[in-house]
DNA sequence: TCTGGGGTCCTAGGACCC
DNA sequence: TCTGGGGTCCTAGGACCC
């Protein structure tokens, strides 16, 4: 047990849509929602402004529109997400050998393995110093929680957001949690939290008193023990800084349901070649392949084979993911798709266990030879990358989007809402919205004043993809550049009106609570550079 | 209001071996 | 001939997290 509350949680604060407001200075003090776009997305990140209104991540978008029509909507733009991402790691990196992230926008530090000895007061100003630090470095705001352990440290963040610090002192773990509702506790999900509320145990002091035995009758042993040992308030769990992943997976639902056996084939195809890529990447081979199929009405089934050796081949993943699907009916119609990778291993013993995977169709699997092979009658598809007609909207702009710079780029950008272009004339700017052959383009960058909304022709051959603009640094006065730091706090209400970004011709409208910066209506056609 | 995509960990049953 | 227990691997499903 630590003596001070040394491990460190650090969580952005709504994290990919203050990157968003950071980027685009239209969008600062609005409400933005970053998700999927399609009939079946779920929101990513809504900005505080967009919480007001009900809108929360999870939610499926259809009902964040209704609920907050004149929001932003924008699709997640994760490339720079990780840049930015690694940025604040570098940041954590400078506290501590000992970092373990847990996403893009959250990890926990711990200070004891670091070089500056922190006792409370100490690791409270080291809290607060990297706040700082990674504001001056992002233009970001992010919220950081002390304490004694994981657990707490985690909670202590989660209470002091947004952009907030909050230690939580060693030895008052216990009496702090006591109060508060079991569901805070980390792993006391919905289901647990359903069975937990009808034997009547609602806080963390409730599950204590219950008593270990009572809550591994309800929760079975494992859950039931670290349920009862987090209660109360004990967390020994170290933090790690490397963990190699264990699973490696590429999933997509579909806009409507899926029931042509042919395009199954080919959608499973290409989920393969997906996963085998990042697999590649990663430098891992997997000895197990595992098809996932969601169907109409959101039952789930997976498929699993192992395969005798660990492979990295496209081809051995693709034929066993394909006699995966032969196996199992389409039913009413299959919303999802997926192809995942277990099983894995650091490298592959490259032509050994292609070899098995390319000449032999009968028994290389474990098991499925009867699920004859379908070697040459395999469907070509494109490339991995080559956007089908009717898929959603493809959820990760593909580690490509930062490789194509120019060159590539000779086909139009994808009219995704967010995504950087870049015109000749009027230069940078991200797409607000498309349709009808036009785009409406709003030209501004991180640094500008809010720029002007232009519709342009989508084949305009002035107009091409561009790579992210980088977040101006704040911190250091310089010059009179308008900060560009997200508006931390939610307080004052007034978020109501304003039109939407997305639709086409929109004015940057009133921002209702904008920063310092006391630029009341924006100097259209400031964008060039 | 119909529910993303990337993961982790746990449970349980059956096969198989000793 | 019948019964047994432990260990490991594989498969399937489910809860949970961000």
């Amino acid at each position: 047990m630590r003596r001070h509350p040394t491990v460190l949680h650090l969580d952005m604060d709504a994290f990919y849509a203050s990157v968003e407001q950071a980027s685009k200075p239209s969008l600062r003090g609005r409400p933005v929602v970053v998700g999927g776009l399609g009939p079946r997305g779920v929101v990513a990140t809504a900005s505080y402004e967009a919480r007001r209104h009900g809108v929360h991540s999870a939610m499926p978008t259809t009902r964040a529109r209704r609920l907050c029509p004149h929001a932003a909507y924008l699709t997640p733009r994760f490339t720079f997400y990780r840049e930015i991402s690694a940025v604040v790691m570098d940041v954590l990196g400078d506290l501590s050998p000992l970092v373990e992230p847990l996403s893009l926008d959250e990890a926990f530090v711990d200070l004891a393995a670091g070089p500056a000895p922190a006792d409370e007061s100490g690791a409270r100003a080291i809290g607060e110093e990297v706040r700082a630090r990674i504001r001056a470095r992002t233009g970001l705001t992010a919220s950081v929680g002390l304490a004694g352990s994981k657990m707490l440290a985690k909670i202590a963040s989660e209470q002091a957001k947004p952009n907030g610090l909050a230690v939580i002192p060693v030895g008052a773990e216990r009496a702090f949690l006591e109060p508060l509702p079991i569901r805070i506790l980390p792993g006391v999900g919905p289901v647990t939290g359903d069975t937990l509320r009808r034997a009547g145990i609602t806080t963390a002091g409730d599950a204590v008193r219950a008593g270990e035995q009572e809550l591994i009758r309800l929760l079975g042993r494992a859950h039931g023990i670290a349920v009862h040992t987090m209660a109360t308030g004990r967390d020994e769990r170290p933090v790690v800084a490397e963990r190699d992943a264990k699973s490696i997976s590429a999933e997509d639902t579909f806009d409507e349901d899926l029931t042509d056996r042919a395009r199954l084939h080919t959608e499973t195809l290409r989920l393969a070649d997906r996963a085998v890529l990042r697999l590649r990447d990663a430098g891992r081979s997997a000895r197990t392949v595992v098809l996932k199929i969601r169907f109409h009405d959101f039952t789930t089934l997976t498929r699993s084979e192992t395969l005798r050796g660990a492979t990295d081949d496209s081809l051995v993943v693709r034929e066993s993911a394909t006699r995966l699907l032969t196996a199992v009916g389409v039913g009413e119609g299959v919303r999802l798709l997926g192809v995942g990778l277990t099983g894995l291993t650091g490298f592959t013993q490259e032509d050994l266990f292609s070899l098995v995977g390319v000449d032999r169709s009968g028994d290389r699997a474990a098991s499925g030879s009867a699920g004859v092979s379908r070697r040459g009658e395999d469907v070509e598809i494109p490339d991995v990358l080559g956007a089908p007609a009717r898929r959603s909207p493809p959820a990760h702009p593909s580690p490509n989007a930062s490789t194509r710079k120019a060159g590539t780029d000779a086909a139009a950008p994808r009219p995704a809402p967010g995504r950087d272009v870049h015109h000749a004339v009027h230069g940078p700017g991200w797409i607000q919205g498309s349709g009808l052959g036009r785009v409406t383009v709003r030209f501004e960058r991180p640094d500008s004043p809010p720029g002007r909304a232009i519709t342009l022709r989508i084949d305009d051959p002035a107009l091409r993809e561009a790579d992210p603009l980088p977040l101006p640094a704040v911190g250091h006065p310089r010059g009179s550049v308008p900060s560009p730091v997200v508006p931390p706090d939610p307080p004052s209400a007034s978020g109501g009106v304003g039109d939407s970004a997305a639709a086409p011709g929109a004015s940057p409208a009133r921002r209702p609570k904008s920063r310092s910066s006391g630029d009341g209506a924006e100097p259209p056609g400031t964008s060039s550079p």
